[in-house]
DNA sequence: AATGAATGAGTTTTCATTCAT
DNA sequence: AATGAATGAAAACTCATTCAT
């Protein structure tokens, strides 16, 4: 590698980890006190800059936003896409789902906050359009599974699916709102718990 | 009663009912559209008024979503209270705090989907503290109730109340998200699904 | 006329007076300055308002510019319209073109500057296509004439056309910078001499 | 000459030029887009280099502008002095002076631009005060030449001076915005032509 | 009850300029 | 000579709120 190949890297590189940083400040903001209601000014007094610094990396506080979520939507369908590859049971497959969400909630905890509030909102955009795409897959491979357990006798069929499904995908998400990274039950434990809630139900055997 | 009596209690009663009128129309543009993205315009605009003209019946936007919100909330515990002074066994009370709880979405849908999103936020403002003591009081209700249950043997015990509590919470105003009076599934219906899969879980028999 | 048409009638024109204040007001300082020079808040000073109210009335800074320019448009093609509706020869339109020019910048002096120094850059934009438009429909009436001239024996076939063109163009509109509404020369005088310089030439005969 | 001394005269003189480069970027930019319009950043742009390195060549946006304008100007009056030394007939220097302002146009098309549209709002600056001077200057220089040309029966009697004045200067001036070099007519086949038009008109012998 | 014009504080964004490297 | 990250002041624009009518 000539020096000049490495510097190239090496400024590259330190930009990306550079807007890596305030991408997650921002969305830890973001999170905390909601989109609209976060300035770029308090972004960037979290970040330590002034308001106008923050331009030199980004266009706008939305494009900040959209960074946040598709990085964040990029590496959960990435996850996702890993479990469904893996040609499971109905059942091993929804387990293998909602431990791989709660790894996603680890990962993003802010931007998966940012996307439950915001994205409804943000979506009457045209930008951020791939946000009811991927709400849409989503669906699709939830419903399809639950269709797919129940047909095989894995999960209960006396049930409404659509409400399993919303049950579930509720569930799991609106935990970003109180998870913590290091605090008492790691985001494994938690999945295992979430999982013997929802399929074994809190009533004493 | 004089005339003008009934002139000065048929004002009093038709601005009470157009405060009403608008006070729900309010609620479901902040519902729809966050409390923060909405603007006093938005909300006009909805009622066919201009901007200026909320003022002569409210305050401020904040005293909006307070009306809003506080009226929620109060109908809210009646509806608790009414089942908490039953003197019911733990299980009997869950079923009826859960259904309790969707009626409660029932009746006032856009004020759950506001306190669920923005109460967090408005909190930090003294006149929202209110929020902070329902949802003190909300805890303690259910952790309360679950450990009954669990002492008594109507619950499991091998899973984490902190975790249960949530899972609970959770689950059940999510719903508001979602849920459409008039729907295919009344609140007393997707109280009744909610509830199987909470206490028996999804997983087949 | 019911007195709720008149009301409404008198709002509608009294906003339209507003507005055409607010123009008028605007144009002379986007003349005077440049359009990028200029702040909304100088065009709002010298209307004497603050620098938002005038969001009430327009859109935004580049939606005055938008109306002042068509505005203008629109009226000078009318009078030109009206000239080549007349069926007039050749020498006798331009005599009628150049006089309706100088009555144009009478008229509309500040737009006629913000015209010529903007609507370069101003056209890059989408919205300001219609400046492109004019401008194309305006060589092609001026090219069409001169040759029209040339060729009946009016004008002189020794000189480059498109040289002629840009010469009268250039020649007439230019003096917007400097013409004052009630100065020594009114703006038929000025067409008058313009007009003898241009046919005749400025050496003795 | 020691090596020492070359060093530094060859550096030197690499400064000058490539300020000389980055000096006529700066005004092709300012030109085509509006000084006020134009930011640093697009100047750099256009010379291949970083905003922030332009301020290694110049101590601001406005000493660009100021060089670009006196660089023009100097040159401009050194051709006119010439002219004016010569001792020429009113018609010959008239003739020569148009010439000349063809070819300052041909040599300084963007400064020329950047003079016209700009300098009004520009002089308005302490340190751009020599553009009034020349200005001024200008004027008079004009004015003296046209009472002579009168007074001698070269030029006519019947039209205001300060209409033909003006006249003249913008009929001149305003080629700069769409003359180029190198194309079908050269700066001396345009002031031929000028010439035509402005002694003898447009109008058919 | 409601209008419509305005206020004024605050927000997002822009941009000339600086400076350590 | 130039980079890249920042500054800081000012710009365009937004919006809750006021008030005369």
């Amino acid at each position: 590698m000539s020096p000049r190949r490495r510097d190239a890297e090496g400024t590259a590189a330190a930009r990306a980890v550079r807007r890596a940083e305030l991408l997650a400040t921002a969305a830890e903001v973001f999170a905390s006190q909601g989109y609209a209601a976060t300035t770029v000014r308090k972004v960037a007094d979290a970040a330590g800059i002034l308001g106008g610094s923050l331009y030199y990396h980004f266009d706008s506080k939305e494009s900040m936003a959209d960074e946040i979520l598709s990085t964040f939507l990029d590496d959960m369908w990435a996850g996702y896409d890993r479990v469904l590859a893996a040609g499971l049971g109905a059942r091993e497959t929804l387990e293998a789902l909602i431990v791989e969400s709660f790894r996603s909630i680890d990962r993003h905890r802010p931007a998966v906050v940012l996307y439950q509030n915001e994205s409804k909102h943000l979506a009457t955009s045209e930008r951020f359009h791939y946000l009811l795409d991927s709400q849409r897959r989503f669906e699709e491979m939830w419903t399809a599974l639950l269709a797919r357990g129940a047909s095989e006798g894995a999960f209960r069929a006396d049930l409404d699916p659509t409400l399993i499904y919303r049950f579930i995908r509720d569930t799991v998400w609106v935990a970003a709102n109180w998870y913590q990274r290091g605090g008492r039950l790691s985001a494994d434990d938690i999945a295992k718990q979430y999982l013997a809630m929802v399929l074994e139900g809190i009533q004493a055997g």
